[in-house]
DNA sequence: GCATAGTCTGAGAGCGCTTCCACTCGCGCC
DNA sequence: GGCGCGAGTGGAAGCGCTCTCAGACTATGC
């Protein structure tokens, strides 16, 4: 059963469109060529006569008819519902996007990107819309995020980064922003600093909220009071200028900044009161970024491998499809103490 | 003709899956529902009726079908074959992503990215392989890129950013750059300089060969040699300084750069030996990036919309989808010179 | 020798949608 | 009254693939 005009007759075998086609220029039916394409079991010599033909012609299957057939098309969502021009200018969603596509990339994995160009809840209906997806991965990072919410109730496969839930249903990669957060204020408060100040990410968001916890914590446990060492910031520099000059006026002998930015933006307040790092205060920031280091003095800080996270995420979704019976994924990365002279001044670099 | 269990018979109306469960719930035939979703003719009743069906059972038609049997997906492919670390860092390839991205969101369209994690012939080979796509816009800057040929030869419509090409069939958006370096070099000859030297970009890139042929020009048709007067550069700032030292070692009274950065690496080079720009030379680049402002002195440059590229590409590849016997787009992009102290001391700050 | 198991293959029933075609009306016109 | 016409609708044929099922055939065991 030949198909209309497998071939257009050009003095070359024509090139061919469907299984069809292939079918009949190699004298099997249209099963065994899916089977020797898709790996099903097939005799030797007749899987290299197909698959001769396959490259002779130039054969590219149909990607819808084989999602339409199949229910599973290769392609996964990336959702990182930020500003464009964002994603370019922290290091911390470029680096994400990186990690995603490396792995995917390398899983042969098709994808297809989401960035804040729309509202959320646009983002979200398109997303949904594109009901060929096998499976999507979204970084969000405010707490009540529709998206979030949208996908998880949703029957596609999600897997969250930086959103850590208590939905037990969800899958997740993240950090241990809490742990993290304690970790380095019980550093800072070890070399004899008591008053600690802390200068805050967003409020709402996942990051910000955990890490004023992990202060909190670590200086309940030691016993010290933080009234009115808390000052708000919004991840970028100029809130760290700000919010250090408040701390500095209240009295702290260090700060911790929930991240670089914040407190390449504290350093310079401090900087600017004419008063020394660590001597006078001691800083510590959160993320590692690359310019933490080169920073005078070397910023303490948390070092988590933002890349890996991505990787990582990538690589949790495509396992939850290998295996839809599989439980949730959930992933928490460690994060590192980076200790630089910023707290511990005699400490050689790194 | 009620589709198997149109619902789960849940207390509500069961999620309808199919367009068959839909025409079933609203008392139509399946063709009637689809030309509700597809905008066809259909009297206004029915219509609500139908569309009132679709909100209240949440229905989402299937990406995969529509596709096969429609034979359109609503998605097209970008590929930006760099380095992923390259977009995250030369804001051109951000800017153009930026523009596709946003004006692909306006129009409802999804996309696919593709960036440097494969070979280019890996690249290409996935992105033939996901054959449902309508089309692609492809950022290709080297002069021969097996990506671009295997683009053009497959039956995939393309778009070409900043790769002009002699194929006629091809469609592009571009800018003049032999046109912009022709004027600019002009620029700096009128000002009084004999002595006008080229770093040039990467050499087999299109922009870089471009912009050595429009100074060229320039300075033939001035009647100037140049002898000794073009150092090869790659686009980054660490060349400008190589380059420009060695242009200073054989006497220049003006440098006109391939871009800014490595016009940054210049001035660097220029300062070192203790001279003055624009007085003992002055300088020039291309594509007027944020920082060229605010350089000291601020930088001679060539505008160029980099953003309104990418967003023109994926406007010229919509278009093409939406009239396939339309002639290829072929849209040159104007460019704009802006002059400042490095190349005119005096004049007044923008 | 026959039953059993194993290997390979083809037929065919979908997957959920679009779209062509034909059909039924109700209407205005000669 | 008969006709043509346009609007609205349903039937049904695919789009190109996957995958189950059953059949044909060969190898093995007793």
């Amino acid at each position: 059963m030949v198909s209309k005009e497998p071939s257009r007759e050009s003095g070359e075998e024509g090139p061919a469109r469907t299984l069809d086609d292939l079918a009949a220029l190699s004298g099997v039916s249209r099963a065994t060529v899916s089977r020797v394409l898709n790996g099903g079991t097939v005799a030797e010599d007749t899987r290299r006569r197909v698959l001769d033909v396959v490259t002779r012609t130039n054969f590219r299957p149909n990607a819808a008819a084989r999602t339409l057939a199949s229910g599973r098309s290769g392609v996964v969502g990336v959702v990182m519902h930020i500003d464009p021009h964002l994603l370019f200018q922290d290091p911390y969603f470029s680096q994400l996007l990186q990690g995603i596509t490396d792995y995917l990339a390398e899983q042969d994995a098709g994808m297809m990107l989401w960035l804040g160009n729309r509202t959320k809840e646009e983002t979200l209906d398109h997303v949904l819309g594109m009901s060929f997806l096998d499976g999507v991965v979204v970084s969000a990072n405010t707490l009540d995020d529709p998206v979030v919410d949208g996908l998880l109730s949703s029957s596609l496969s999600t897997v969250l980064i930086g959103h850590r839930r208590a939905d037990r249903t969800a899958s997740y990669v993240d950090i241990d922003n809490e742990q993290a957060s304690d970790a380095i204020t019980t550093h800072l408060i070890s070399i004899g600093r008591a008053r600690v100040g802390h200068i805050t990410g967003s409020r709402g968001t996942v990051a910000g909220e955990d890490r004023v916890i992990g202060y909190l914590r670590a200086m309940r446990r030691a016993g010290l009071n933080t009234d009115g060492l808390i000052a708000d910031g919004d991840f970028n520099r100029s809130s760290g200028v700000a919010a250090a000059a408040e701390l500095l006026d209240r009295g702290v002998d260090a700060i911790f900044c929930a991240n670089d930015a914040t407190a390449a933006g504290a350093l310079e307040a401090i900087r600017g009161r004419g008063l020394r790092v660590p001597d006078d205060v001691a800083l510590a920031g959160f993320d590692d970024l690359e310019f933490a280091a080169h920073l005078d003095p070397p910023l303490t800080t948390v070092r988590q491998g933002v890349r890996q996270q991505g990787a990582e995420a990538a690589r949790a979704l495509l396992q939850l499809l290998g295996d839809p019976g599989r439980s949730p994924r959930r992933v928490l990365m460690p994060t590192e103490l980076v200790i630089r002279q910023s707290s511990v001044g005699g400490v050689p670099r790194e």
